[in-house]
DNA sequence: TGTACATCAGTGAACGCGCGTTCACTGATGTAC
DNA sequence: TGTACATCAGTGAACGCGCGTTCACTGATGTAC
């Protein structure tokens, strides 16, 4: 951020921050071109050296977020050990964990109304974190009995769709009014018996 | 919307309709009080005699949404019968259903990004949802062995959060590129397997 | 039944604002000789 | 080691735009006598 002459050093990055950190204060609607260039110290007009526009910044930090929110996936699935369940828990986890340390990022990928086809970068980021969940799910779906095992895309989506669900309603200061349990702890619970339902966790643990 | 001379009529409705009709086809983002007042016939100033400005609009919008809301699930729910988990299922479709029939509504509901605390009508309007729905989830939780009976509020918390990110992820054009399965369908099944996982549901049906 | 008048829902012009974006430019940096 | 020059990351001023909002006004409506 110190500016240090003419020259920024790396701007794009210092962008990226400023703009991140406004997004985290006011929401993605609230982050303005002008203000992220005014945070890093350079003039709006400068931050067309290294963006298209305001959206194509946007659409990069959602691009660093997916990278991220992959990694962190991927790093808590950790190959599914110990077991396949305590991975695919462990991944489900990771979901809201990185809702809360990058809120910015999360906002910049699932609220500010960006395409995910606009740009194929972006594209292949958020495919990349897709697929890390859905080898999760596929692996656990081995433990179902054959008969009664739903697509593993679809207990996918359930999760998925919890997870989403539960930092849209419950780690924010939107519509629920207050959280009425920590969302932490709502998350594991609703994993722990949706995954009962499915058979793979003991009725009585 | 038909104008027939110097006052309007109903311009308070019409400017809500012309409000949700933008909405709907460009988000609360999109929307402008001056494109709404314009598409019902009138100028951008004609909106201050019925609302004291764009977010006053939207908050309406939101409220009489929550209103319409509660309505569905309360129908659904129809007093618990057949029965309290027959009548708890409907209350659940009846949450995807709404997202699918008012887009509008729900989006200026949970996407605009307006306060349910600003106006007490709004605010009382959200809780009159949140209410049918935890009574719902109350008269089932009799029904479940009390050693092992989560609180109501937690798992009404758990169907609304899966519900929501249903809704969000699949039932829109956003971020999961395009829904793997029928949002319906997706809603149904993930509310059976949690179900089952609370032992409502016999583990084999 | 007709007239005078109060009420109030609209008009139309204007405002200030801040946005994203463009343009010709200039100053700093790094490289070739 | 020093100089000339190409490169390019920034400046600063300006743009057009559309927004939400205000204001004094005017035309239509409805009511009292």
């Amino acid at each position: 951020m110190a500016k240090q002459g003419y020259h920024h050093g790396n701007l794009r990055q210092a962008l990226i921050e400023a703009a991140l950190a406004l997004i985290e204060r006011q929401g993605p609607q609230g982050f303005t071109l002008s203000d992220a260039a005014k945070s890093a110290g350079v003039t709006p007009a400068a931050v067309y050296r290294h963006f298209a526009g305001r959206d194509d910044l946007i659409a990069e930090i959602a691009r660093q977020g997916f990278e991220i929110f992959a990694d962190l996936m991927d790093h808590a699935y950790n190959g599914g050990r110990p077991s396949a369940l305590a991975a695919f828990e462990a991944t489900g986890r990771a979901y809201l964990a990185f809702a809360r340390r990058f809120p910015a990022h999360y906002q910049a990928m699932f609220e500010s109304g960006i395409s995910l086809n606009a740009n194929p970068d972006l594209h292949r980021a958020a495919e990349r974190a897709r697929l890390v969940f859905a080898r999760a799910a596929e692996a656990l779906s081995q433990h179902i009995p054959a008969g009664r095992r739903p697509p593993a895309a679809m207990f996918a989506a359930h999760i998925w769709a919890m997870s989403h669900g539960v930092v849209e309603l419950f780690a924010r200061g939107a519509p629920g009014a207050r959280a009425p349990f920590p969302p932490e702890e709502l998350l594991e619970t609703g994993i722990g018996v949706y995954l009962r339902g499915l058979g793979l966790v003991p009725p009585d643990s």
